[in-house]
DNA sequence: GTCTATACATAGATAGAC
DNA sequence: GTCTATCTATGTATAGAC
């Protein structure tokens, strides 16, 4: 039986679908230069050859699996954005849900940031991505307090970003909820925590 | 004119020790997998024959190179306890000295935590390596406080290892003594943080 | 569209001369 | 101790049959 344009279409894109989802996993969990290959189109269930038919090369692969996630990040970002919460909880707990939801692509761009891929297209994807996170948190900061303390902004970057790190590491065992609430108290507010404990001596500056 | 036993001793340990420091800035940078034996060689400037006299394999080179490494962090370690300030900021100081100490290694040290080696020798020491680094953060903090929230010992550490490794990633941008300080601020005493600034309306729970 | 077979390069590791 | 030359396996990518 004769198959519809439609048709073909959609049997071509599962394939291809299987092939970046395949290598999505297989480069988060052994790396990009651990993965050959062979690997990816054994998982996804088609031939070596097969797998060059919709991808010129592994790079390429890579470049359009990282372009599809970071998309599908993006109108994620979008959608949740608007909460009338406390600005900080906001972020974190809205990282924490990007993390939860896509586990692997996170473990991927964590490897990416680390190791750059050689590629300048998606290496350069990756500074941005990163850029941007960085920047839109120094904005929210700063519409917060008007002014902005030097480390503040690289410090609630770098524990968010730890504790994404920590949860992929071990998602079983890492206490999420409890380390997201932790962060929301202790980075809610500048300047209304007191220096010294109760009772502690003052020193000088 | 012949050399003393002593001499020849010392001109092998120059060519092992230039292998390994070599081995380390590859591994560092380019990642254990994207590093060729032949890379490590060059980098030392010796032949890739004489790379595999004094290792039988890349994967030696790495466990020994991590062994050494570690060997060091853990006298600094050792070195450096006993500081009498608050202990939460002298854990938070003497982590990041070790990391600017040698930022290589922690690099590297970083990357076989996300992407194992395979060899179960070097894989078991860090694995080792980051459970006493967090069960010396949950002790700290029992010693100080006597109860244990959930997760307060999992967010230290994960803020302290993210800001180490944003640091890694660009020392020269990132401003880790301003990241040290607002750290061990914010996480200085339990319990001692107003749950809500000042002006802000109260919500149920 | 999908497969098998194969070309070609590079990597890890060894042999053997000096 | 140090090098060059080489073996062997594996990896990326392509050719061509079905």
């Amino acid at each position: 039986m004769a198959r519809s344009p439609e048709q073909l279409k959609a049997v071509r894109d599962r394939a291809r679908e299987r092939l970046l989802d395949a290598a999505l996993t297989c480069f988060a969990e052994r790396g990009y230069a651990s993965t050959t290959s062979r690997d990816i189109a054994a998982a996804a269930g088609v031939s070596l050859g097969l797998a060059y038919r919709y991808f010129r090369s592994k790079d390429e692969m890579m470049a359009t699996l990282v372009n599809d996630a970071l998309a599908e990040v993006r109108r994620d970002v979008a959608d949740s954005a608007g909460a009338d919460r406390d600005p900080v909880e906001a972020l974190i707990k809205s990282a924490f849900a990007t993390v939860r939801a896509n586990p692997r692509f996170w473990r991927l761009f964590h490897q990416l940031r680390v190791h750059p891929s050689g590629s300048p297209d998606v290496d350069r994807i990756i500074r941005r991505a990163a850029q941007a996170a960085r920047k839109r948190i120094d904005q929210l900061l700063l519409a917060r307090t008007g002014e902005v303390a030097d480390g503040r902004g690289a410090a609630l970057f770098a524990a968010i970003d730890g504790s994404a790190q920590h949860y992929l590491l071990d998602p079983k065992n890492f206490p999420i909820d409890a380390v997201a609430a932790e962060l929301a108290q202790r980075f809610r507010t500048p300047r209304a925590i007191p220096t010294d404990p109760p009772g502690t001596p003052r020193r000088r500056k």
